[in-house]
DNA sequence: GATGAATGAGTTTTCATTCAT
DNA sequence: AATGAATGAAAACTCATTCAT
């Protein structure tokens, strides 16, 4: 009996992991497409197949979802960019495969950058600087100390400028990188006319200036 | 009779270009704090003291408004970009002076970035590629040409790496300013929390890193 | 010209007056067939011949409507009240005059009897007692000191027993009358069919016993 | 094996019914506190600790079980009335003792009569008086008729006025009393702030005022 | 030109109810 | 019998928009 209802609740449980994926999904493409406060719940569960009552039983609103849609994506991000950062090699070496990580997340997932614009604008007026900051926390742990941490050993095997603020180099190569790939992606069109590159192009430029700025000459 | 009648239209226009820009300033605040789709034109017609329908007569929707804000802002870059360029010196120092103002209008109008961050996210799934291209051309005119031949120059005067492709540079840069300034004007607390340094000193760590990237070694 | 527009504000201000007192109409006489809580604002609009948005202009909610028509009935039965309480003769013929003032509103006005009884199902649990005290100063001012005080000058002039407590005397008929009335009119055809008389037989001989009770023996 | 399953039937009956009790508490809980239609079939469940659908399992609807908690309130005034009613003494002793029975259910239960303001509420605009009517026989019987009868023996023992029309008389005492009972518990506070005596005092004084009126001069 | 009134369309939200387990 | 999932229906509420003044 016990066992019978234990199976029950796994069966049931497991349903509802895959309706909340199947709903993040339908947000996350509607979100992108048309801006998360310019997406009803209804569009969600149209998208998603349901009606709109049920998408109540797993989010309470457009924030809650765009909330869970960005854990999703620092997680998968988590993955990329540790990777990169655990190679052997020079520091240099190192960051550089960063960038170039960076680079194939901005050409085979830009959805992820759409996204990112998305919540920022939703995130800017409001006060939730400490839920991002728990969820950085929880889901990068050290990981912006990681990206010190190597560039003071470049400085150290002397692939990267000695005179370089380890922390603030490592701030600016985050932020440039994280920003240029998500402005890109969302002027892709406009930029790659008005400039006459692709966006591909001009994130690699970027990361190129970059290293270069930061290796020793 | 004629000329009491000019007099009357002449009031009359002053009195709607005030009334105008009372309205794109209220909408712009209301825009930064609570995204563009998130502000109503209730909203906006009562920060600007006036009735809902009031604002039918000078704007359409939100969407105009947005333009019409984004149109002013470019207006308002313009001008320093083109100090910045038109100055005498290398071409190196001519890019640092047009970083410089980037990162002064960062810091004294911080309003303008968010703001941009709030219209991309609004543009981005909207196919509205050719206004912007439009309204770049008309307001910038050869502005991103102007970075490319300061950058040509550069080359030839010796303050730029000679190996730099001047087109691609010139997007290079003018993106990933842009670009980083909206991204931490945005996340500025969280941005201050996690990494220690204030965004002024990361952006200028950035303007740093892609100066040493593009000048002669 | 300043003329004009205020005559203009005149008609507008009947024309919502007209709409207001149209709106807690059509509302008292749904509350009393349907309940307070029964009745929903797109009920009221129906019946009102507006739509639901039209409402929202005028009151927030049911709670507001229901506070507004209680406003009414205080207004219009502090006339009858006043009226009975002022003629010339003993406390006690004014006492009953007040009664039969009383039985006179039961027989033409039944709703508001009904009403109250909504009211006060809805006003039961919460905790408006500060509204409904600042609202009965407010419209009867010193009416139950009035009662009271008739009762006092009754006890003087010998009609009434002499070893009456005025205040609670007062406070006893006051809320006798009410009571019965409103549970007489809610409960009209089950009464009339089980007891076999009509509610107006049976409120009239209340009155009596409450007279009998307090007249000098 | 039968014995077992009568066993097995009994303990299962015993727990339905501790179940629908648990209900039905917790629903006139509700019901008091936030109305009977305020009430949802979601909230009782959550109140009585079971899922909004096992409610379902023993109650249709909200109209049902205010139906059944007021045939429980009935059944236990029964008694009480009833009591009173069987005591031995004159006419006026035990309509006396009667009222002093409804006192004390005014005092030790006051939700009672809470419950019954909800009731009447939402039983005024329906057309259920045959359902009413069916249910007060079920349980009274005859009881109406048991205090006619008793003011009738009360007027030949001298105890009451010999000018009253029996059943009129009961049907007024009887009403007086519950809407009385009703009205104060509803409005206990706003009363005793207004008149400055508590709910039993006033109802007290309605009780002495009523026998005065009845009984011998 | 500016405003109050009114509305239609659309969104959020709640609830009772059914179904499968 | 009890429950979680899902839903249809309806209510509350918001907003852009039109019209008459």
């Amino acid at each position: 009996m016990t066992e019978k209802q234990t199976e029950a609740k796994k069966i049931y449980q497991q349903h509802r992991d895959r309706q909340r994926m199947a709903l993040l999904a339908a947000a996350k493409k509607l979100f992108i497409e048309k801006g998360i406060q310019g997406t009803t719940l209804g569009d969600i569960a149209v998208e998603a197949g349901v009606t709109r009552v049920t998408v109540y039983q797993y989010f309470t609103n457009q924030s809650d979802i765009a909330w869970a849609i960005l854990e999703r994506i620092f997680e998968s991000s988590k993955e990329v960019r540790h990777n990169a950062l655990q190679l052997d090699g020079t520091g240099y070496e190192r960051i550089a495969a960063c960038l170039a990580g960076f680079l194939q997340s901005l050409i085979h997932d830009p959805g992820n950058f759409c996204f990112l614009a998305q919540f920022d604008s939703m995130y800017a007026g409001k006060q939730d600087v400490a839920r991002l900051l728990e969820m950085t926390q929880r889901i990068f742990g050290g990981a912006p100390a990681l990206v010190t941490e190597i560039i003071r050993k470049g400085i150290e095997d002397g692939s990267l400028r000695s005179n370089l603020n380890p922390a603030l180099t490592a701030a600016t190569i985050v932020n440039v990188a994280l920003a240029t790939g998500v402005r890109l992606t969302i002027h892709r069109k406009s930029v790659e006319i008005e400039y006459g590159h692709t966006i591909e192009q001009i994130f690699g430029e970027a990361c190129q200036l970059l290293l270069q700025g930061i290796r020793t000459p």
